[in-house]
DNA sequence: AATTATTTGTGCGTATGTATC
DNA sequence: AGATACATACGCACAAATAAT
């Protein structure tokens, strides 16, 4: 015997009966007590079935006329696989490359991509999340916002998680959450670009870091790792740290030094990323000061303006679409439950362009 | 009298209880036993009642266990409001300021942004429109696929028409579906462009076009009308045509030809997009030929290459941030149905930078 | 314009099956 | 093994919306 209970047979003669019939949207289908009779079973069973089929998009109905076809591949709004995907920016710098590395490789598996960026903004990431999650999300890649302090959102995370939704950040990782990250070796990447300046003879070193996420932190710690190695001094007020909210601010302390005083307090400058260097080279020209001949600048991410820019910035660079598509295609082995935990740094790479000049005595 | 049904009495009753006593997934509701006592009605009714609420997505049942809080919120999955936006691409050029701006507006209202990008092809769209229509969206911003052909997804749009999910386009718009639209004004674009070209002197104007969308053929109109007004020659050798499949070959033809045939075809190019116009020129100055000195280029977008490349551009601009700011805004209207149509034009500007020379007899 | 038949909606009672503790 | 909880299934009655007469 059948062990299927009867509202489920019911069900599904009536969808193959729309397929058979190839019924449209709109298009009758038999009454209640039509079916009573031609299944032999309870209004009470038919109406069951018919409430199922309503509630999966097949049917819908209105009362004194009678039950139609609503969706003829029972396909009901909200049933499509999606990918929430949070960055802090969507239009700047590498964000686009890595966004479209993603969404190439999503758009492959025949799910669609929510798109929401935090402008590095707490209350933002929260509001995003809170819209994300009451949609049918398969998976989530974070790029986290203001990622040094701890997350004020981890109960939304931990939510997600609790649900068996995959989360994998990407770029960096809050340190009070435990979940799968594919990040580049920060630190690797601050003591290679620091290490590339005093190879070329370059013995005062500055740094502008950004004090906010882990990237800033990572590399800072690198350009100490190489300068304690090379036994050269490390001061305060060689390091200049920013934030999101002070970037224009610190950015604005540096016109109008002398040369002199410059070079004073260094001639190599490590910076956080090939945006903050040029803004910083921009100003150094203002006041008269030529990059590489005067001072040199090694900066981080080798983005198109590291290439474009009015100086060809020697940077560190790091994956940014195959970020994207790795970042994918490890979210897509999570959501499979193939895997339960991906942690992968890439290693960085010294793109030598025309930012530092070597240093003779 | 309440002239409510008993269910959804019993359904509001539930939902205060699990408020009032701050209930949270997992916590244990009343049993169906219970509830009969409770609220004096029969089994059915509080079945009834729980049914809807499973479905609404705020309980759970669990056979021989009881009955239990899925999402005290009582949001279901899908539930979320979220906003299609179809670009041809995402990561380069005007395209991330586009996005950005739509995400930016749209996230305003708790909307969330579905994206996809087609890479200018006919089938990818298909493939995102049909993902896309399985999610339960609000609206769509389209930036149309090769619109100069009548398009292949007529069906998909009709269906989404047909269902009252409101279709916007941007750019461009398909000459054979009725909907709104937000573009710019391409033919006028394309006069300003070749004009301030006349009124520089040159007389043998080179117009380089994209066939595949509507703003190429839009601009290319311009380019003619201008030509006409001011009596100038007009020849099919002096025009260049590309695809988005042909672009590179068509770019190679510009390699290694000597200045004097250049200067013959002419002095002045009208160039469909401010990319095409730096490799243009990339390719000029592999050949030894210098833009402004020896040819003068006017291009279209004002994308931040035109200001941030090897020579500053004399460009048309037409907004980028504000058309996805726009764009968003004017679908939010058309969602809430406050109007049924929008057919908006932005007027072209003609900024001018450092890619033109004037001509003197 | 009122009536009637049809169709879905609400609601109760009862019985039996099955999973969990 | 027994109590408890939800699941399936039948039957009945009346209400409300719709369409046709």
């Amino acid at each position: 015997m059948d062990n299927k209970p009867k509202y489920q047979v019911v069900k599904e003669k009536i969808i193959s009966d729309i397929k058979v019939k190839d019924l449209k949207y709109n298009d009758p289908i038999r009454s209640e007590l039509d079916m009573m009779d031609l299944f032999k079973v309870s209004r009470h069973t038919i109406r069951r079935a018919i409430a199922d089929l309503v509630n999966e998009g097949w049917l819908y109905r209105q009362q004194g006329k009678g039950t139609f076809v609503d969706n003829p591949e029972g396909l009901k709004n909200g049933t499509g696989k999606s990918v929430g995907v949070i960055t802090t920016y969507i239009n700047d710098y590498i964000f686009p490359e890595i966004i479209s590395g993603i969404e190439h490789r999503i758009s492959e598996e025949g799910y669609s991509m929510l798109l929401g960026n935090t402008n590095n903004d707490i209350a933002k990431e929260r509001q995003i999340l809170t819209n994300m999650m009451n949609s049918k999300l398969s998976g989530l890649i974070v790029e986290p916002t203001k990622s040094v302090f701890p997350n004020h959102n981890k109960d939304l995370y931990d939510q997600l998680l609790a649900k068996g939704i995959p989360v994998l950040f990407i770029h960096a990782c809050y340190g009070n959450i435990q979940t799968s990250f594919i990040i580049e070796d920060d630190i690797k990447a601050g003591y290679i670009a620091t290490k590339y300046l005093i190879d070329q003879g370059h013995k005062f070193i500055c740094g502008i870091f950004k004090q906010d996420d882990m990237q800033g932190h990572g590399r800072y710690e690198g350009y100490l790792k190489a300068l304690r190695e090379a036994d050269l001094p490390i001061d305060d007020f060689r390091i200049v740290w920013y934030t999101t909210e002070t970037k224009k601010l610190v950015l604005e302390q540096f016109k109008n030094i002398s040369l002199e005083k410059l070079k004073e307090q260094g001639t190599g400058y490590v910076i956080y990323n090939d945006q903050i260097a040029n803004s910083f080279i921009q100003k150094m020209t203002e006041g008269g000061v030529s990059i590489p001949e005067d001072l040199s600048v090694v900066s981080f991410d080798n983005a198109s303006i590291a290439k474009n820019g009015p100086v060809q910035l020697t940077t560190i660079a790091h994956p940014k679409r195959e970020l994207g598509v790795e970042a994918a295609s490890s979210l897509i082995k999570l959501m499979s439950k193939e895997v339960t935990m991906i942690k992968k740094k890439f290693e960085p790479e010294l793109i030598i362009r025309n930012s530092v000049s070597k240093l003779v005595e």
